[in-house]
DNA sequence: CATATGCAAATGTGT
DNA sequence: GACACATTTGCATAT
């Protein structure tokens, strides 16, 4: 989608939206607790339907907005909450009204008097389809260039309700650009429709008037040649000058994707805690701590991010090009580092799906281990060779001792000069081989917690030993839990969450306590496959019996 | 088969 | 050493 697509289509949306609200509510980012989790992704490349967080980073920047031809500064500062009145389908032929009265104004104040336009502080540099804009003197923005533009393919020195309107159409018909050639419907008439009483509050975005500047800002994504916003250098793209992105998520928000703007329950002190459940399945964008870290940082380590994200898009180019996958990447870093990586891990970091200082940490690892690649290739190295000793490695990954994995790295991974990154790694901290427990040690497990959410040093054992299980995993198990416990007992306002206590069993709320301790012995003792399941270490019974006590 | 994702195990940090 | 809490990371499985 090029700017002009988006904003048409934001247009279109707009009007499409029947009964929506254009803006939605928001609280106070700051508070917002939209994030539970402290750490989230840090995902900012924005998809159509992204609507959260995002730009308070850089809308929390201490620059003062550079001078700026067209944006004014009331939108450089809006922030914290915007409402606005729901606008309905019958506020939509005013409003678009309204919009096309504004565009016409800012074209005839700041454009159509200036000849070759690009004269006060004016800077395109991204000079996307400028080119093709043969004699547009426009120079305001983008927008108005493509106001412009459009109204030369219409001929006309205004444009109007239906004009916009058609475009509108027709890019929602083909889910192409407006046409540019003429549009010829007769569409030259002025338009005379008042703006719309229900935008009336100069301090909400619910004007004509606002939405098209944030509509031509480029940090709101509605202009600009990318979603990413890196590459929009000129002044008006100045991320600087970025309005809040209060403003972007209102615009983007829909009924359907409430902007998740859940209340902390708790002070700031006590950050709430996270549903891990609801978070999961949108990790994105800038999460608190992105926040924080990327608001306290200025210039250059800001545009870190933007470099993050094109190392991981970079990488992942390269990635696919030389033939490696996810996986592969992962062991040959394990070779590298001492600790490998899941596919899963490398497959978030490409997708930005990590926290921006699990991001940080990583990227030097991909980083090098992307370059020794490439160097190998460019001397002389074939993929395959390297597929090849990739395979070779993938073969010793089931074997993670970390000393092994020392030798390996010595021995073959010695291609990739290793050597540097094996010396100060060799602290090689393995990382415990992620235990799955199986459904019978999980139910029991549930009922011991049902009966006891701490279980003392003794007890713990015992359960260990009863389920076969390293105590430290039934100790971090227990730790585990009684957060999960904690998250569902305070659950964040609108949040669907299941009892605390697992219902592994379905039966289990109607058994007694000690029916309960029994049950979860037996099943303790089956799985444990052994053949003393009368106790005579002691163990099934015991941590049940003496568990029991104190519940 | 490769990649994406839910859930939760493991780890880090501070008390 | 244990705990709470935050965060990282990976298994299992969906896509």
């Amino acid at each position: 989608m090029n700017s002009m697509e988006r904003t048409f289509q934001f247009l279109a949306d707009v009007f499409e939206s029947n009964g929506s609200c254009l803006v939605t509510e928001r609280v106070s980012p700051s508070l917002s607790g939209s994030s539970r989790r402290k750490s989230r992704p840090v995902k900012r490349i924005i998809t159509e339907d992204d609507e959260e967080e995002e730009a308070e980073v850089i809308q929390a920047a201490p620059e003062p907005p550079p001078p700026v031809v067209v944006v004014e500064e009331e939108i450089v500062q809006p922030r914290e909450e915007i409402k606005c009145p729901a606008m309905h389908q019958d506020a939509a032929e005013p409003l678009l009204a309204s919009i096309t009265q504004f565009v016409n104004n800012e074209i005839n104040e700041h454009n159509l008097h200036e000849d070759e336009g690009n004269t006060s502080g004016e800077v395109f540099t991204n000079g996307n389809n400028v080119d093709d804009m043969d004699q547009v003197p426009l120079g305001t923005n983008d927008f108005l260039k493509k106001v412009a533009e459009l109204l030369q393919a219409n001929e006309s020195g205004t444009i109007n309700a239906n004009f916009l309107q058609a475009q509108i159409n027709s890019l929602k018909d083909t889910g192409e650009s407006p046409p540019r050639t003429t549009n010829g419907n007769g569409l030259l008439t002025p338009i005379t429709t008042p703006l719309s009483p229900l935008f009336t509050s100069p301090e909400q975005l619910n004007t004509p008037e606002k939405l098209l500047q944030a509509m031509m800002t480029p940090s709101l994504g509605f202009l600009g040649s990318n979603g990413l916003g890196a590459t929009n250098t000129g002044l008006l793209s100045s991320p600087l000058i970025a309005p809040s992105p209060t403003l972007l998520h209102s615009l983007m928000s829909t009924p359907n994707t409430p902007t998740a703007s859940v209340t902390p329950k708790k002070a700031e002190n006590r950050p709430p805690v996270v549903a891990q459940t609801l978070k999961a399945s949108k990790r994105r964008l800038f999460d608190d701590t992105s926040k924080i870290e990327a608001a306290s940082m200025s210039g250059e380590d800001r545009i870190d991010m933007d470099e993050l994200e094109a190392f991981a898009q970079t990488f992942k180019k390269q990635r696919i090009k030389f033939g490696f996958t996810q996986g592969d990447v992962g062991v040959a870093l394990g070779k590298r580092y001492g600790t490998d990586f899941s596919q899963t891990t490398i497959s978030r970091f490409e997708a930005l799906n990590l926290s921006f200082k699990n991001m940080c940490k990583l990227r030097p690892l991909l980083k090098e281990w992307l370059v020794d690649v490439e160097v190998q290739i460019e001397g002389g190295a074939t993929v395959t060779d390297l597929i090849d000793k990739k395979t070779f490695h993938n073969g010793n990954h089931h074997t993670p001792h970390h000393s092994d994995a020392h030798e390996i790295i010595h021995s073959s991974i010695a291609s990739v000069n290793a050597n540097t990154i094996l010396s100060r790694d060799q602290h090689v901290k393995r990382r415990r081989k992620r235990t799955n427990l199986d459904m019978n040690q999980r139910n029991a497990l549930d009922t011991f917690f049902t009966i006891n959410p701490r279980p003392d040093h003794d007890k713990m054992t015992d359960i260990a030993n009863t389920l076969e299980l390293d105590r430290d995993v039934v100790r971090v198990w227990f730790c585990n839990r009684r957060q999960k416990m904690r998250r569902v007992d305070e659950p964040v306002e609108g949040e669907l969450l299941t009892p605390s206590v697992s219902p592994v069993f379905p039966h289990i709320s109607s058994m007694t306590a000690m029916e309960q301790i029994q049950e979860a012995a037996r099943l303790a003792s089956c799985q444990a496959s052994n053949d003393d399941s009368d106790g005579t270490s002691g163990s099934p019974d015991a941590p049940s019996n003496d568990g029991c006590s104190d519940m």
